[in-house]
DNA sequence: GTCTATAGGGAGATAGAC
DNA sequence: GTCTATCTCCCTATAGAC
């Protein structure tokens, strides 16, 4: 059924209404009805491509884990093994961030509803946050070995602080502020640098607006 | 009503067992049956209590940001005059992981179902976000105006960050882990020092374990 | 592929007994 | 104060027409 363009097409267009929807409402509260709507179609269209409601939140779960997987390695990876380790972080941030907001609705539906769906879907799902929290240790982790960062820094807790902190920008981002890139900077520089800490020549900011 | 004591008793009773079922079900998926059994009584005895299903969610949310703000300001306030900006910080820090993880329903829930209950309920709850955004706002310009921050840093920035980094604490927090207090120095130190700054005598921590 | 109609279950809230 | 019984509404998922 996915070789019909026009079954792929509609597919996409659920699964986004269907992460809109999702976003609003969490888990329970989300009807095949509202999703239908948003997706202009009617309710009973949508088991020709989703067995269940659970097969819509899942494969919305998935999905965006699997973009901020691959966005992330491969950010890090495409940069020249001369790449300090300050470059290393702040690439990170600018691609976790750039694809969680572009990502948004999937994104804000996933933080909402991953502590209300079924044991069996969350469970599923974790195994790819886990590969992605490993991702980040790993990029944390060589910044201690190269002598780059101090070493008494508990990085393990530094994952969860920058992740928290990061994730948190979907809930107060508006397209019309600042650019992306910038947050990107500003929050790199606290990460690395610190509200105290000297400034290094690289993380100069401008003043916020 | 509230003058009985067995009332008030009840009434606590449901609202905590009210926070409880929010945090696992989210708005739409707490049913006032569910509620009731965790409350050890039946449905219809909760609305001798509770008007609405929304009256228990608002007081859920209401009453959350108020310890929160009443905890971080007492805290602050508590400081002598002499007491540094990082003092500050590090108190604030404290306080408000302290308060988050013990009413930890009651956080989780109000994480959890925010983005999702009618609008009027988040309208009327968002003042009181906003003066718990305020007041660590303060906190922080405190610190510039003294020039104890680096003043290029992004305060209004610095603040999101720093709070969005603190309550994802209480996704990951286990009461049988680090204790408490460490995390609140280990999260401070990285605030304030960053991953690569000089460490501060202060704040030394202990590996994680 | 998309529709309409509907079966079967469960929700919030109320009324009145105790 | 707390209970039981119930009204009314809306949900997921299915069946079969087109």
């Amino acid at each position: 059924m996915k070789r019909n363009a026009k079954a792929v097409v509609s597919r996409k267009r659920i699964l986004d209404a269907a992460a809109c929807i999702f976003r609003d409402f969490g888990y329970a509260g989300t009807t095949m009805r509202a999703i239908a709507k948003e997706a202009n179609l009617e309710a009973g269209s949508i088991y020709y491509y989703f067995g269940t409601k659970d097969d819509l939140i899942s494969a919305i779960l998935d999905s965006a884990m699997l973009e901020l997987i691959e966005s992330v390695r491969q950010s890090v990876e495409a940069l020249p093994s001369s790449a300090s380790n300050r470059d290393r972080i702040q690439v990170a941030i600018t691609a976790h961030l750039t694809t969680i907001i572009k990502i948004g609705d999937y994104t804000l539906a996933t933080r909402r509803v991953v502590g209300q769906v079924p044991d069996t879907i969350r469970i599923r799902n974790k195994v790819l946050r886990e590969q992605y929290a490993s991702l980040w240790q790993n990029i944390l982790n060589h910044g201690r070995e190269s002598h780059e960062f101090r070493t008494n820094a508990n990085l393990a807790m530094a994952r969860l602080y920058i992740l928290g902190a990061l994730n948190w920008t979907v809930e107060w981002y508006k397209p019309k502020g600042q650019p992306l890139d910038d947050i990107a900077r500003d929050l790199a520089s606290i990460v690395l640098d610190g509200l105290v800490g000297s400034q290094h020549p690289e993380s100069v900011n401008a003043p916020v607006s």
